[in-house]
DNA sequence: TAAAAATACTCCATAGGTATTTTAT
DNA sequence: ATAAAATACCTATGGAGTATTTTTA
């Protein structure tokens, strides 16, 4: 059964005879006359009944042609997605980041996105770098965004930017008349702190045990951006990513830290599945969006 | 777009390669490689990734496939729907009939036909004889059966059977002696007429006119199965259709009636619309049914 | 007689085969 | 070195055209 014919069938129900079917289909008479004697014959079927000198429908043929009808708009709807597809215009973007990322680091960046697509469909979701790391190695994103390093089988790793820790304050501390904070100026300050488990707590643990300085550990946070939250509430200072601290620039104050903590960022690609076009105009506009600032 | 494109698409997806897809379709591996790449190009998609030696779906692939995989079952279904109606295994029969017939003749020929076609829906309504006019003309129905004559544009009218008046009467009524009741017998009898404007009522009522005999009118019924019935309940006698009578075998006496009161009854096809090959069928055993009894 | 459908005949576009080359592991 | 995909080349089928015949109102 070739589609041709189906086509035909349609043409010559919708308009009456052979010959204005053939216009509509921009054939000739005897081209169309031939696809509906071969559908016919085909399915073993009496689709018209031609004692009148005409093609008049049968009432099979009308319960064929009912069900046909359905699939050719199938097709069309077809080349429809794919022209969609083609432009852009139809699918989905999902990104999973951690929460700092996901709340600094990607509105910008999706509300370009979604001014150039406008029909394309945006999910993000936060979560521990570990999160991270499980939902795009599943597939279940299209992209993952977390701090390095990462060495996993079935992740495709591409290095992002890299940002400094800036040491956060709240607005009027004392601290804040220095152009630069060192370790030993939070000597016996209140401390914010990650939650144990993450890689920043780590790297600041790390430098303050190995320098011996002592903090005051009073409040842990989950996210670096619940972190700087407390900070501007002054409940202590805080050591964190330096965009974070921009996008509170109002609310708590952000001055240089050394020695230098350095943070790595990273788009994580499931190496299983090729990247979507939709996928790659985002990390494109990412990285526009981050030479900018 | 060709079919055969999709359907190679499909084979290719579910079967990973080219060189199994074409196992599939009963093609060659060169075949199948063909069909996708020319589909990729009309489409203007990239459908698969080839960077590593395989074709690897894309996601915007993959979001075309599901649509096509719909589309190809719709196909499938499309050549079983042709099937099924080729062996009459599925469509429907609408018809509609005077009271007398529907109950008196129909029902033999339908269980026929049921076992024949199970999978057929045959719907049966009852009219008057404009009813029955009506739902033929305007092709509610796949054809109608009443009494003629009948003239009407738009309906072709095919003669089935004619019935002669036989006299019914209750139980143990003193008439029943005879071998033959002739219009004189009824005078002054109770006699259940049908309701004015029905052919019997008009033809009775003629009859009698003409002959000057009085019968008493006490009872009037909408149609001769009724009327049967109210004669088993001793109201009066009638005249109806001598299959009426019969089915009411146990119930009344039925007598052969002189001067015959012949009625016609004919089949009614709307002219507009082919006979479906259900309807033919249908017919046929009507007809056998007929002339067995 | 006219209008539609079917058919006879012809052509060439293309679907599909074989054999080979290219590509990636 | 192997397995898959792409490509080059060739052939035969059949899709579609022109011209004609058949059918029915």
């Amino acid at each position: 059964m070739k589609l041709r014919q189906l086509e035909a069938l349609r043409a010559v129900v919708t308009s009456g005879t052979t010959t204005q079917a053939a216009d509509l289909l921009g054939l000739t008479q005897s081209a169309v006359s031939r696809l509906i004697t071969q559908l016919e014959s085909e399915l073993g079927l009496n689709i018209f009944d031609r004692r009148h000198g005409r093609l008049r429908i049968t009432p099979e043929g009308q319960h064929f042609y009912d069900v046909v009808k359905k699939l050719l708009s199938g097709i069309d709807q077809i080349t429809a997605t794919a022209r969609d597809i083609r432009t852009l215009k139809t699918g989905a973007l999902r990104i999973i980041a951690m929460p700092a990322l996901a709340y600094g680091l990607l509105p910008q960046t999706i509300t370009t996105i979604n001014k150039r697509f406008r029909q394309i469909k945006i999910s993000v979701e936060m979560g521990t770098r570990l999160d991270v790391e499980e939902g795009v190695e599943s597939t279940q994103f299209d992209f993952g965004i977390a701090t390095l390093p990462i060495n996993r089988q079935g992740i495709e790793v591409e290095p992002l930017f890299t940002a400094d820790g800036v040491c956060v304050l709240p607005m009027g501390h004392e601290l804040a008349k220095k152009s630069e904070i060192v370790a030993e100026d939070l000597a016996d300050l209140p401390f914010i702190s990650m939650n144990s488990g993450s890689l920043l707590r780590y790297q600041t643990d790390e430098l303050f045990g190995r320098l011996g300085i002592h903090r005051v550990l009073s409040v842990e946070a989950p996210s670096t951006l619940l972190a700087t939250n407390l900070v501007a509430k002054g409940l202590g200072v805080s050591i964190v990513h330096s965009f974070i601290a921009s996008a509170y620039g109002d609310r708590v104050i952000a001055k240089p830290f050394t020695p230098t903590i350095r943070y790595e960022y990273g788009l994580l690609f499931p190496a299983a599945q090729t990247r979507s076009q939709i996928t790659n105009a985002f990390v494109e506009s990412l990285r526009d969006d981050l030479k900018i600032t």
